[in-house]
DNA sequence: AGCACGCCGACT
DNA sequence: GTCGGCGTGCTC
């Protein structure tokens, strides 16, 4: 009987492959591990192995696999099913999921090798310039690399000459595998077996006393080992001996000591573990009370406390019930919320058993978090982590939180699995029969609706921790200001004089800007141009700090222009603000003050984040100006006042959940005012201060505000009342999309009629130089959800069939928002 | 997604 | 003529 395996393949293809194995191979082989196998015309790639079975493919003959990696499974069953859930629910490949899923260190990789021909005689002159030069380099080193060959030709195209080589019988080519994952190796020292007995050490010293240096070394390992009684390091010995790596390598080569290596995680823990966790407040209890009860009937429960009610806490009693049981906890973050300071509060509560999981994590690191993971270690039995940690092989999962659950930053965009990690973690943990909670102070307008359909458990913290009072809000008219001449730049005489108050009393200030750069609109005011992105249809963000125009969808960027590339005058002005310009604002009103900024251009680099929020922990910092990652869970004590600069332009942004998205963000800015016992005060900047959403925001009426959107979504059928699908087409040309997309959006309409909207163009038709138009799917909510997305992939496999539309790229995002 | 193959314009 | 660009099709 011939065996056969089903494999997935890390990329984009819904189609299974099928290798052919040997009946040992058949009878090792298990679903999750990990194979080698050859794909296309030379190169191998890692696959997982899925189902084996005896059904030889009947349009093709199938390939032997390359070889077995695992002696067991590194991806669980369980696991499997929920990347099952993820690819058909999101419709994408497993294989996409698999791809996100995996530490990149797992996969392995081949590389073309070429290695000189022993067996044949090669006459000089038989060979071209070019592959004279080859064969030179292969008789001093005894392969080459692609790359190799690349640097040493000078030139892209080599895979001619490496062809003629190969037919004149000059070299082989090999494919070499390797694996990335290295076990982190740290250097010991001990002194060699041939001193230790007390004569031979003393014979030992007395050699020495010419080389004081030396002496010294082998003097202090002695004292470490003796205080110490465990191996030494060599970074310890040279450290406490003062002496260089050379001196210790001196000895190591003199055979006096020797050097050995012990592999260790590269993971280490700070906290201990040994605090207690805190004592809850009487609103805190009865929350966590109310939440355990929920659970006794519902899987889900949804956590509504107001900003800095101590979530946190409640959250750390639910943890500590699951560890005591022995059961594996899950703790989602947005990948910005994941700070030290959580961490450490964490790790001081439970010490190694917390492990961290997000993309700033290198290679190794990773691994090692899942292979504990899998194991079921005590190492990680907690996991804090970012949306793809939800990836991750649990095997005895209790407990899933979801904290800030109405965080947008929890859906995955581009690439795909264009997942929510909100939804697929309450997936994983029906899985595993575990009970999620989800947890905001502004909770999506989705799971409120699920709570109060019964379909989620609800519970409610009114109050804030230590009895703080809300923050005071205070919306301050624009219009009116401008009018009145009230204004000093883009700060109202209300805003400076609660500024001066503030900082008077000894307090910190945040001002929030929703947008980066100094000005998103430079305008030529002699003929109206202004600069656009080449590749984007967006006017270029000046940015003063490097004098530079910047396209903030491409990253495009040149130097400020001097002149109007238009009409040539000098008359070139900037139009709208930015961060930027607001932090050069601050600096002129408050001369004698520290004033920071805080957003993606400040904040590059691996610990860039960190360092300012340190900076406004220790008071090093007096005002700081940032965009919408100020509001990420971060908790700063002496912050008092909060300003907004500007409401409107997060309310008129063209979006269906615009008004739902800036009541969440203004309240969440204004929550970091006044956390501890002193009452905070917002600004809100705005030529509407009527608006509803503003006046909500204001009196903290999240109620109010989702009855009045929920009368939106009925009325224009939105989420939560009906479910979207957005459909995606992007090509260079601009005549090719608008075809394709009216073939597309036509065949939709055959099927779903009037529930399908467009095609139209984004406010921005044209990122990269590709234009974009989109096609929305509105699924009322008696439609099956599986027959909908069954009928878009037939129409999907129509539309690839025909030839002018291939070369279209089709992106289907389920759920978009 | 990669990657090879093939067609075509540009420039030594 | 050769180099390198890009469009097209295939991968068990």
């Amino acid at each position: 009987m011939t065996h056969f395996l089903d494999v997935i393949l890390p990329i984009p293809l819904q189609k299974a492959f099928t290798y052919h194995i040997t009946a040992a191979e058949a009878k090792f082989l298990k679903q999750g591990m990990r194979v080698a196998v050859p794909f296309g015309k030379s190169k191998i790639y890692t696959a997982l192995a899925y189902k084996v079975h005896n059904n030889p493919p009947a349009a093709y003959e199938a390939k032997t696999i390359h070889q077995i990696l695992d002696e067991e499974p590194i991806v669980t069953e369980l696991q499997l099913q929920h990347w099952q859930w993820i690819a058909n629910y999101y419709m994408c490949s497993l294989g996409e999921v698999m791809r996100a899923a995996m530490p990149n260190a797992f996969l392995i990789e081949s590389e073309t090798i070429l290695i000189r021909n022993t067996n044949t005689e090669i006459s000089e002159a038989d060979l071209k310039d070019d592959e004279f030069l080859i064969y030179e380099a292969l008789q001093y080193q005894s392969s080459l690399k692609i790359e190799d060959v690349v640097s040493i030709l000078d030139k892209k195209r080599i895979l001619p000459v490496v062809n003629r080589l190969v037919e004149k019988g000059v070299l082989q080519l090999q494919e070499e595998l390797y694996e990335k994952y290295k076990p982190k190796l740290v250097r010991y020292v001990k002194l060699h077996e041939a001193h230790k007995s007390e004569e031979k050490l003393q014979e030992l010293l007395e050699i020495l006393n010419r080389a004081p240096k030396q002496r010294e070394v082998i003097l202090t390992l002695f004292s470490l080992e003796a205080s110490e009684h465990k191996p030494i390091k060599v970074s310890e010995l040279s450290e406490r001996s003062g002496a260089s790596s050379t001196i210790i390598k001196a000895l190591i080569d003199k055979s006096i000591l020797e050097e050995y290596y012990i592999q260790t995680d590269r993971i280490q823990f700070e906290g201990d573990g040994s605090e207690q966790t805190k004592q809850l407040s009487k609103a805190q209890t009865s929350a966590l009370e109310e939440i355990k009860a929920s659970f006794e009937t519902k899987s889900v429960t949804l956590l509504h406390g107001v900003t800095s009610s101590g979530k946190t806490e409640i959250y750390v009693k639910l943890i500590e019930d699951q560890l005591n049981l022995g059961k594996q906890v899950l703790y989602l973050l947005p990948e910005i919320a994941l700070t030290t300071q959580l961490v450490q509060r964490l790790q001081d509560y439970f010490g190694e058993r917390v492990a961290v999981f997000h993309s700033r994590y290198s290679n190794n690191e990773r691994v090692e978090v899942w292979q504990n993971l899998k194991n079921n270690l005590e190492k990680a039995q907690l996991v804090i982590g970012a949306r793809s940690s939800l990836l991750l092989p649990f095997s005895n999962l209790g407990l899933v939180i979801v904290d800030e659950e109405h965080e947008q930053s929890y859906k995955q965009f581009d690439p795909a699995p264009r997942y929510h990690a909100r939804d697929a973690a309450i997936v994983l943990a029906s899985i595993h029969q575990a009970k999620t909670i989800l947890g905001s102070a502004t909770p999506s307008l989705e799971s409120y609706f699920n709570a109060s359909q019964g379909k989620y458990g609800f519970v409610e913290l009114k109050t804030r921790f230590n009895n703080v009072l809300m923050p005071d809000i205070e919306l301050v008219d624009l219009a009116d200001k401008y009018k009145r001449k009230r204004m000093k730049g883009h700060f109202s005489d209300r805003l400076i004089e609660e500024m001066d108050e503030t900082l008077n009393e000894g307090f910190q200030i945040i001002i929030f800007q929703n947008r980066r750069g100094f000005s998103p609109i430079v305008e030529c005011t002699t003929c109206g141009n202004s600069p656009q992105c080449p590749n984007c249809d967006v006017s270029l963000t000046y940015h003063q700090y490097r004098d530079q125009l910047r396209c903030h969808y491409c990253g495009y960027n040149t130097v400020m222009l001097k002149n109007c590339q238009a009409c040539g005058n000098a008359t070139l002005d900037t139009k709208g603000f930015g961060t930027e310009q607001i932090e050069e604002e601050v600096k002129v009103l408050f001369p004698d003050k520290k004033v920071a900024r805080m957003d993606l251009d400040t904040t590059r680099g691996k610990h860039g984040f960190e360092k300012i929020i340190t900076k406004l922990e220790q008071r090093e910092i007096d005002i700081l100006v940032g965009t919408q990652m100020l509001t990420k869970g971060l908790d700063f004590r002496h912050v008092k006042l909060v300003g907004i600069m500007n409401a409107d332009n997060l309310l008129n942004f063209p979006d269906f959940r615009a008004h739902e998205r800036s009541y969440q963000l203004m309240t969440q800015v204004a929550g970091r005012a006044g956390r501890t016992d002193i009452r905070g005060k917002v600004l809100i900047q705005t030529y509407n201060p009527h608006h509803n959403i503003l006046q909500q925001v204001s009196t903290n009426a999240y109620k109010e505000m989702y009855a009045e959107q929920m009368n939106d979504r009925y009325n224009f059928k939105y989420p939560p009342i009906y479910r979207l699908i957005k459909i995606t087409l992007k090509h260079k040309d601009y005549n090719r999309v608008n075809l394709a997309a009216d073939w597309y959006a036509k065949s939709l309409r055959q099927v779903f009629k009037t529930n399908v909207l467009g095609p139209e163009f984004p406010p921005i038709s044209r990122i990269r130089n590709l234009f974009n138009k989109n096609i929305l799917i509105k699924i009322p909510q008696n439609q099956s959800l599986s027959k909908t997305k069954e009928s878009i992939m037939k129409i999907d496999n129509s539309f690839n069939a025909i030839k002018d539309f291939r070369s279209v790229r089709v992106v289907i995002n389920v759920d978009n928002y």
